[in-house]
DNA sequence: ATCTTGACTTGCC
DNA sequence: CGGCAAGCCAAGA
Protein backbone atom coordinates (compact mmCIF):
# COMPACT_ATOMS: atom_id res chain seq x y z
CA UNK A 1 0.00 0.00 0.00
CA UNK A 2 2.49 2.67 0.99
CA UNK A 3 4.87 1.18 -2.01
CA UNK A 4 1.67 1.99 -4.46
CA UNK A 5 1.09 5.55 -3.05
CA UNK A 6 5.38 6.38 -3.05
CA UNK A 7 4.81 5.36 -6.45
CA UNK A 8 2.77 7.86 -7.86
CA UNK A 9 4.92 10.12 -9.50
CA UNK A 10 4.53 14.07 -9.01
CA UNK A 11 1.91 15.46 -11.35
CA UNK A 12 -0.12 12.54 -10.86
CA UNK A 13 -2.80 11.61 -8.75
CA UNK A 14 -4.83 8.60 -7.66
CA UNK A 15 -8.22 8.26 -6.26
CA UNK A 16 -8.42 6.79 -2.70
CA UNK A 17 -10.55 4.00 -4.13
CA UNK A 18 -8.09 3.17 -6.59
CA UNK A 19 -4.88 2.92 -3.83
CA UNK A 20 -7.28 0.68 -2.36
CA UNK A 21 -8.20 -1.66 -5.25
CA UNK A 22 -4.61 -0.97 -6.26
CA UNK A 23 -3.54 -2.87 -2.80
CA UNK A 24 -5.82 -6.02 -3.56
CA UNK A 25 -8.45 -4.35 -0.75
CA UNK A 26 -11.03 -2.49 -2.84
CA UNK A 27 -13.38 -1.28 -0.09
CA UNK A 28 -10.88 -0.33 1.99
CA UNK A 29 -10.81 3.49 0.68
CA UNK A 30 -11.35 5.04 4.18
CA UNK A 31 -8.46 3.24 5.51
CA UNK A 32 -6.12 4.84 3.00
CA UNK A 33 -6.75 7.74 4.58
CA UNK A 34 -6.32 7.35 8.10
CA UNK A 35 -2.67 5.71 6.74
CA UNK A 36 -2.18 8.96 4.80
CA UNK A 37 -3.02 11.06 8.22
CA UNK A 38 -1.01 8.31 10.27
CA UNK A 39 2.75 8.54 8.35
CA UNK A 40 2.12 12.08 7.08
CA UNK A 41 4.89 13.46 5.64
CA UNK A 42 6.70 10.40 5.04
CA UNK A 43 4.53 9.62 1.59
CA UNK A 44 3.41 12.11 -0.88
CA UNK A 45 0.00 12.16 0.65
CA UNK A 46 -1.00 15.12 -1.34
CA UNK A 47 -0.98 13.04 -4.73
CA UNK A 48 -4.40 11.09 -3.21
CA UNK A 49 -7.69 12.80 -3.93
CA UNK A 50 -11.17 11.79 -3.94
CA UNK A 51 -13.33 9.95 -6.77
CA UNK A 52 -14.32 13.82 -7.98
CA UNK A 53 -11.45 14.98 -8.29
CA UNK A 54 -11.47 17.31 -5.24
CA UNK A 55 -9.57 17.31 -2.24
CA UNK A 56 -10.74 15.69 0.90
CA UNK A 57 -8.34 17.47 3.66
CA UNK A 58 -9.99 20.46 4.02
CA UNK A 59 -11.47 18.32 6.63
CA UNK A 60 -8.77 17.81 8.93
CA UNK A 61 -7.45 21.16 7.99
CA UNK A 62 -4.66 20.46 5.17
CA UNK A 63 -6.79 21.60 2.53
CA UNK A 64 -4.65 24.70 1.78
CA UNK A 65 -1.50 22.87 2.16
CA UNK A 66 -2.60 20.22 -0.13
CA UNK A 67 -2.94 22.87 -3.20
CA UNK A 68 -0.46 24.40 -2.88
CA UNK A 69 1.61 21.90 -2.64
CA UNK A 70 0.08 20.21 -6.35
CA UNK A 71 0.11 23.41 -7.47
CA UNK A 72 3.77 23.36 -7.07
CA UNK A 73 3.80 19.98 -9.15
CA UNK A 74 2.39 21.86 -12.11
CA UNK A 75 -1.65 20.73 -11.21
CA UNK A 76 -4.12 23.14 -11.97
CA UNK A 77 -7.51 23.39 -10.19
CA UNK A 78 -10.91 24.65 -12.01
CA UNK A 79 -12.91 27.42 -10.01
CA UNK A 80 -14.58 25.14 -8.14
CA UNK A 81 -11.56 23.31 -6.90
CA UNK A 82 -11.19 20.33 -8.95
CA UNK A 83 -8.76 19.07 -10.73
CA UNK A 84 -9.06 17.23 -14.33
CA UNK A 85 -8.61 13.55 -13.35
CA UNK A 86 -9.14 12.80 -16.95
CA UNK A 87 -5.67 14.70 -17.54
CA UNK A 88 -3.30 14.26 -14.05
CA UNK A 89 -4.54 10.90 -12.84
CA UNK A 90 -1.91 8.31 -13.25
CA UNK A 91 -1.68 5.56 -15.35
CA UNK A 92 0.57 3.20 -14.08
CA UNK A 93 2.99 1.67 -16.53
CA UNK A 94 3.31 -1.85 -17.36
CA UNK A 95 7.19 -1.96 -15.65
CA UNK A 96 5.41 -0.15 -12.43
CA UNK A 97 2.73 -2.54 -12.28
CA UNK A 98 4.76 -5.84 -12.54
CA UNK A 99 7.38 -3.92 -10.25
CA UNK A 100 5.30 -3.75 -7.38
CA UNK A 101 3.02 -6.92 -8.66
CA UNK A 102 -0.45 -4.74 -8.92
CA UNK A 103 -3.34 -7.00 -9.82
CA UNK A 104 -3.52 -6.27 -13.62
CA UNK A 105 -7.12 -5.95 -13.86
CA UNK A 106 -7.23 -3.14 -11.70
CA UNK A 107 -4.80 -1.09 -13.39
CA UNK A 108 -6.33 -1.61 -17.17
CA UNK A 109 -9.69 -0.56 -15.68
CA UNK A 110 -7.99 2.54 -14.04
CA UNK A 111 -6.26 3.82 -17.76
CA UNK A 112 -9.73 2.78 -19.21
CA UNK A 113 -11.81 5.00 -17.01
CA UNK A 114 -10.30 8.13 -18.45
CA UNK A 115 -12.68 7.78 -21.38
C1' DA B 1 -17.89 -6.94 23.23
C1' DT B 2 -20.69 -2.77 21.38
C1' DC B 3 -21.09 1.79 19.47
C1' DT B 4 -19.46 5.71 17.06
C1' DT B 5 -16.51 7.97 13.61
C1' DG B 6 -14.51 9.01 9.56
C1' DA B 7 -8.33 12.17 4.43
C1' DC B 8 -14.28 7.27 1.07
C1' DT B 9 -17.56 5.08 -2.84
C1' DT B 10 -21.43 3.64 -5.30
C1' DG B 11 -26.01 3.33 -6.55
C1' DC B 12 -30.44 5.58 -7.30
C1' DC B 13 -32.98 9.26 -8.08
C1' DC C 1 -22.15 15.85 -11.29
C1' DG C 2 -26.11 17.62 -7.21
C1' DG C 3 -28.29 15.18 -3.12
C1' DC C 4 -28.94 11.27 -0.19
C1' DA C 5 -28.88 6.50 1.69
C1' DA C 6 -26.34 2.57 2.30
C1' DG C 7 -21.91 0.00 2.23
C1' DC C 8 -17.44 -0.46 4.19
C1' DC C 9 -13.83 -1.39 7.73
C1' DA C 10 -10.24 -0.16 11.11
C1' DA C 11 -9.48 2.64 15.27
C1' DG C 12 -10.82 4.75 19.59
C1' DA C 13 -13.89 5.22 23.54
Amino acid sequence: MLEIIRSIPPGSVLTYGQVAALADTPRAARQVGRILYFYGESVPWQRVINHYGGLSTYKVGSGERQRVLLEEEGLSFRADGTIDLKRYQWRPSLKIIKKLGLPEEIAFQINLKLT
